[in-house]
RNA sequence: GCUCCGGUAGUAUAGCCAGGCCAAGUAUUCCGGCCUUUCGAGCCGGAGACCCGGGUUCGAAUCCCGGCCGGAGCACCA
């Protein structure tokens, strides 16, 4: 088609200035339309059977026992999202009631409360499940009393095997007064830890056995392993289905948004809501979510930072939320994308250029721009014939934030320049070359210690006639230490401009040509965390 | 193994329920160009997908069946 690819050519070599007063002369239709376009933001589909109540009310309900990752961020902006839609209710709920094997930390309630806050995700009440355990008794006997739930004293192995063949273990049949002193033997201690179980009736043909007769309240040793908030007030607790059930009929939550891993919990808790009289919530159970050589398995998370394999929280290899903020992923951009992704079933595995192409066009419009030169290599000019001064843009998309200057002083003609070794590829002999905003110079050799080369020309378009690559740099004898720890827990060190000096802990900066970081520590130099390019 | 769920370009997503407007839209990625004293942003263009096989139908990404692949659950975890 030549005909296309000379009328495309005519256009690309236009300006965009030009284009765009032709379009508007020929056809101001078309930018309006444009505009429309630019201002629609990918909605979330609507939720089902809102106008069932009288407001939607949904909740993020976490385990404290491990800081909250990317794998939570589909829970919480969700249901924060949604809440917010429909001008509803949001409520954090923590599911503290495994203090033996998931057991919560203190430190982890304020660490997702920070996390929730900096995600913008404000919630409007909170409850603590360890609060609770009273509430949660009072339905417990209220079950026993209807025999709708009993106090099973078989082994796990004996209860499976006959659970297997659809048939009831000898617990089942028992009187509401037998099954309510074995529940009182398990709260004053006559049954030890693991010699009872109160499980609520289900269907026992149920066709998956997972659902049958599930357990509903266990007894922990508390004296062995206490709470980290009540102690041994409590050695019976329930089990997640119990707990998690219960609540959210007396909260009024509405609509359950949450993993898939917990569809067949909504089948499990649907026993308990019939035997209650009440009606199950809308539930909405999204995909799994991995993204690439990232772990976002809580215990392998737990095991690795304890083991002291990772700094902490916070670092950068991890993709808690601690650590996306410190590499200066802007809670925005997670927003952005996770309301892309919407609430779909299938699983997915993202790639980090989702999250950071949503963070580039959040960050891009703030970050000022530095030169940062990696592993500084030594750059000779000759023949310089002045002292120059280099004055760049902080921003070159607005001019409002004013510039940067870097001098240079050559000695005998001689200008003493360090630029980044990742520019060495470019030193080719003869080549013209601009160090931006400074100057053009023509390479005349490259060794193992340093490049010369000759001042070529001034103008920049100069440099653009000629065709020649444009670098970064900074004066020899001038620039502070960095080091920039990169997404894999290395360190990448170099030189920043002396202007660098004004910048904040927190700022999100633009090393240019290098790539977006965040600053993390000024002391004798500075150490910044790496975002992406 | 059993019980469920799912499968649209490299990645993510729209369309599927109510079959034709879909020779499949969008974002990102990649490639080319324009613009720009950054390899950033912006602009223009391009490449790239309906898991497979049957069936129903005038017509299937959409409905049905089978297969394949992926995932979840099968805890006295959440």
């Amino acid at each position: 088609m030549p005909v296309v690819k000379n009328v495309v050519q005519s256009v690309n070599d236009l300006t965009p200035a030009e284009q765009r007063r032709i379009v508007e002369e020929r056809w101001p239709q078309a930018l309006a339309e444009a505009v429309e376009k630019e201002e629609k933001e990918r909605a979330l589909p609507p939720l089902p059977n809102v106008e069932k109540y009288d407001r939607v009310v949904t909740r993020f309900a976490p385990n404290p026992d491990c800081a909250l990752h990317l794998g939570s961020a589909r829970a919480i902006i969700l249901s924060h999202e949604y809440a917010r839609i429909y001008k509803g209710r949001f409520l954090l709920r923590f599911e503290d009631t495994d203090p033996r094997l998931k057991r919560s930390a203190l430190q982890f309630f304020e660490m997702i409360r920070e996390d929730l806050l900096w995600l913008g995700c404000k919630w409007d009440e909170e409850y603590i499940q360890s609060d609770r355990v009273q509430i949660y008794y009072e339905y417990a006997e209220r079950l026993l009393e209807d025999g709708k739930a009993y106090i099973c004293t078989c082994t796990p192995e004996e209860f499976r095997a006959k659970i297997l063949l659809k048939e009831p273990c000898s617990c089942r049949g028992l009187e509401p007064s037998e099954s309510l002193s074995r529940w009182e033997k398990m709260l004053d201690g006559s049954y030890g830890e693991g010699e009872a179980v109160m499980r609520v009736k289900t269907d026992l043909n149920h066709p998956n056995p997972a659902i049958r007769d599930w357990p509903a309240f266990r007894i922990i040793d508390t004296r062995r392993y206490p709470h980290p908030r009540v102690g041994d007030k409590y050695r019976v607790w329930p089990l997640y289905n119990f707990a998690s059930g219960i609540d959210d009929h007396l909260l009024g939550v509405t609509h359950i948004i949450r993993g898939k891993e917990h569809l067949s919990n909504q089948l499990r808790q649907e026993y308990l809501y019939r035997h209650l009289g009440w009606e199950y919530p809308e539930a909405i159970h999204y995909g799994r979510l991995k993204i690439v050589g990232a772990s976002l398995s809580k215990s392998k998370i737990l095991r690795d930072v304890r083991s002291g394999l990772y700094e902490g929280w916070d670092d950068p290899r991890l993709a808690t939320f601690a650590a996306l903020r410190r590499r200066g992923i802007r809670p925005e951009a997670i927003r952005r994308l996770i309301i892309e992704i919407g609430p779909r079933s299938a699983d997915i595995v993202l790639s980090w250029e989702n999250l950071y192409a949503h963070n580039r066009k959040v960050v891009d419009p703030e970050a000022k721009r530095y030169f940062f030169v990696k592993n500084p290599f030594k750059l000779l000019v000759r023949e310089v014939p002045q002292r120059f001064t280099a004055e760049v843009p902080l921003h070159p998309n607005r001019p409002e934030v004013g510039s940067r200057r870097l001098c240079i002083e050559p000695i005998n003609g001689e200008a003493s320049i360090l630029i980044s070794d990742s520019d060495l590829n470019l030193l080719k002999r003869g080549a013209v070359i601009r160090l931006i905003g400074l100057f053009n110079f023509k390479v005349e050799s490259l060794d193992r210690k340093r490049a010369i080369g000759v001042f070529h020309s001034r103008p920049h378009e100069e440099a653009r006639r000629l065709g020649a690559p444009l670098i970064h740099w900074i004066p020899d004898g001038s620039g502070l230490p960095c080091d920039v720890v990169m997404p894999d827990g290395s360190i990448t060190s170099g030189l920043v401009e002396e202007n660098f000096k004004g910048v904040h802990v927190g700022d999100i900066v633009q090393f240019e040509r290098f790539g977006f970081v965040r600053v993390d520590r000024i002391d004798e130099g500075f150490t910044v965390y790496f975002a992406h390019k």
